[in-house]
DNA sequence: TTCTCCACCTACCGACCGGTAAGTCATGGA
DNA sequence: TCCATGACTTACCGGTCGGTAGGTGGAGAA
């Protein structure tokens, strides 16, 4: 339980931007949660845009690290994508803040990141890329193909891991976890009609 | 071209809080946006929250409005469904800032609407699972199940159409129209594919 | 002509924003 | 013992936020 301030605040400021968006949280508001002031914050950060940016850097990280744990296990490429893929879904509590995060810097980055020229998500989608092209079935396919496909699944996955309040706020627990139940499934289906190849 | 003021406002809200997020807009930059002071605004809306409410208010009616349309025609109910999902991927300006408006509803009601207790995505899920599960392909299935599907290709859809300023960012403007050549395609063969039933 | 209403204005409020400046206090090495 | 460093504090800055108060001026009804 020894983490630092640092990594305490870290962790409050990906939980509350997942929340609130860039915008939506003050320092003040990061700061507060770990029971400090915000030039306690700021001594750490030295300006939000970089408590933002090493909030982002580490969800990229954790992606390009899940890949390798993927990769190191040596089997097959469609076993490979398809454990990788799943495991986005899986939506621990840690899992449904990476994907918020994720969602609102694809809206946000027009306006905040664009200017700085850094992308997060680009190391991510080269390696799902790669790990398509991998795939015998879609070796003929090119990346723009390859692309395609996995970001329908990117977009099924991540739009559906983001809606649960929403979804229980319409239709209610009760329906909800039954939705949940088939959601997995079918996505599963999903997922294994991709990575069987291209639909010709 | 007699756009009352009112409407004026409405319009540039619309545009501004789907770039920016409801934070990330002040009323002042609404108002300016039309030549006036936020006092202006204050007059017609009275708060900010009313403004951005009526915004959804007109987006959901949209859909209401064009699911009414495609049902008019008395088409083939396989026809009517595939109509009005693909209706949604043309982007026209107009459908991508309805894209980001959704996708930030999805993000923020948690904390901003559903204090209000209001969804304006509730009536357009529900057209949704009417017209599937008025297929007869799809007439054995639970509510559930239409909704997941329904739900998977709702991601595909407008995961992608937000991602626009993104993905050119990262590969290009040359790749990024490569791949939005495909990806229609093969989102119209997704689309084919829910409408055929579910996969057992 | 007077009155009312609408659309919009300037002036202002308290709260909060991100960030700076300058300090306090504990730790630990020379 | 002295000094440096790191982790934090209070005090404060200029600026912006949403919203209120109290107008002004023009159009139309009486």
């Amino acid at each position: 339980m020894s983490q630092t301030t640092r990594d305490q605040m870290l962790d409050a400021a990906k939980v509350l931007f997942s929340e609130r968006g860039f915008y939506g949280v003050s320092i003040a508001n990061v700061a507060g949660e770990v029971g400090l002031t915000k030039q306690a914050l700021l001594h750490h950060f030295s300006t939000k845009e970089k408590l933002y940016g090493e909030v982002l850097e580490e969800i990229s990280q954790h992606f390009e690290l899940m890949r390798a744990d993927v990769l190191a296990a040596g089997r097959a490429p469609e076993d490979e994508l398809q454990t990788y893929l799943l495991a986005m879904v899986s939506r621990t509590p840690e899992d449904t803040v990476r994907s918020r995060l994720l969602m609102r810097e694809l809206l946000d980055n027009k306006r905040r990141a664009s200017s700085a020229g850094v992308w997060y998500l680009k190391g991510f989608l080269e390696g799902l890329v790669e790990m398509v092209t991998a795939l015998p079935a879609w070796r003929e396919a090119t990346d723009a193909e390859a692309l395609a496909a996995v970001y329908q699944l990117l977009g099924a996955i991540n739009y559906y891991a983001v809606s649960e309040p929403t979804l229980r706020g319409i239709f209610g627990d009760l329906r909800y976890d039954a939705l949940d139940a088939v959601f997995t499934e079918q996505l599963g289906g999903l997922i294994q009609k991709m990575v069987a190849g291209p639909s010709q």
